[in-house]
DNA sequence: CTGATTATTTAACAAATGTAAAAGGAATTG
DNA sequence: CAATTCCTTTTACATTTGTTAAATAATCAG
């Protein structure tokens, strides 16, 4: 049963860019199951990032505390990619965590394997340069949200983008994700819905 | 000498990621280079994105209107890398445009020659994994910086992070990079610095 | 089921940032 | 170098968002 869901997996990534039965395999061999329960921390603060998960049930969020706040930084939803970007591809602690907001079921891949993966299969590096691709472009059109968009529109885009997050994950999690305070986000919602 | 600043700039992307002569070579022959004057477009807005720039010589930025305003996304200068990433990696038009700061020479590499590259040379394609992580660095850095960070205090980490900046380029186009109003970013220099 | 904890909303006020308009400086062009 | 245009600062006021605290509402553990 947990070798279907790896390959359930290993297919989603190969939609993303074709890999061969040898790769597939090669990156099968690398995935395991980490399992975290609700509110409990897959990676700790300070720590280096070297490996690579993907939501494989439930949900998780990248957080960090500015000003002894909680800020989240990023959600990950099914078959997303969850990654401390900044410490992963620099080899510098991370400030951030990562937490599950559910029980939540992790594929881990543990990066060093991976990258040497990377030299006898192209067609691998490939695949993680379009997912990292993907996560960039994902991350620039919530630079530009954040950069000059009000509160209220941020939060009315998110309705759109993801109706699930906004039904599933703690207000005050959206919140610092927007860029605002809980109460800010309360007094939007007050106004709109 | 046109030759020399290619080679420069080919001997600067290897130390991001070792590459063969051959690859050297074939990068070589794909470059050109486009000279664009002061406040002229490189590439305009609602057209998709299919070619890769560096700065060579000179400041180029990204920009785009919100509300009839003019927003500037991003600052590129000597060997930084400039593309509208939602659109190349995509294939969908851009909103946003490229335009120089100052008269600005560019180094051109059409995205399409290069990325066909990418199927014979390995070492090529893992180059410009490495480029595209580094951007994604950045921009998480920045979006951390927007999300919760005071106009005052990404002024003041620009200011540390690229003092260039903040000594070269006209505010207007510094305010709307930090989020904020022109009005806004005079206010915090009056009151430090 | 009940008390305790946690999450969300509301209220009142403070601080930060936006808007519009005008004034002063700097740069550019004829 | 004079005139024009563009850039930056300042002012006054409006709006948004933050802060603190209290009141509800929802969830969780025993």
């Amino acid at each position: 049963m947990k070798d279907t869901s790896k390959e359930h997996f290993i297919e989603y990534l190969s939609q993303i860019s074709q890999i061969s039965p040898e790769s597939k395999e090669a990156i099968f061999n690398l995935c395991s199951f980490v399992s975290i329960n609700k509110n409990k921390n897959l990676q700790s603060i300070g720590q280096t990032c070297k490996t690579i998960y993907f939501v494989q049930d439930g949900a998780a969020r990248i957080y960090y505390y500015k000003d002894d706040k909680d800020v989240t930084e990023y959600f990950a939803f099914e078959n997303d990619l969850i990654i401390r970007a900044e410490s992963l591809f620099t080899g510098k602690p991370s400030h951030k965590a990562i937490q599950a907001i559910y029980d939540t079921i992790f594929i881990s891949i543990p990066a060093k394997p991976l990258f040497e993966l990377f030299d006898q299969h192209h067609d691998i590096e490939r695949l993680f340069r379009k997912v990292v691709e993907r996560s960039y472009v994902d991350t620039i059109n919530r630079l530009e949200s954040l950069q000059f968009y009000s509160a209220e529109e941020r939060y009315k885009s998110l309705i759109e983008k993801s109706p699930t997050v906004v039904r599933d994950i703690p207000l005050k999690y959206i919140a610092s994700y927007l860029g605002i305070t809980q109460v800010s986000l309360s007094r939007i919602r007050a106004n709109f819905s």
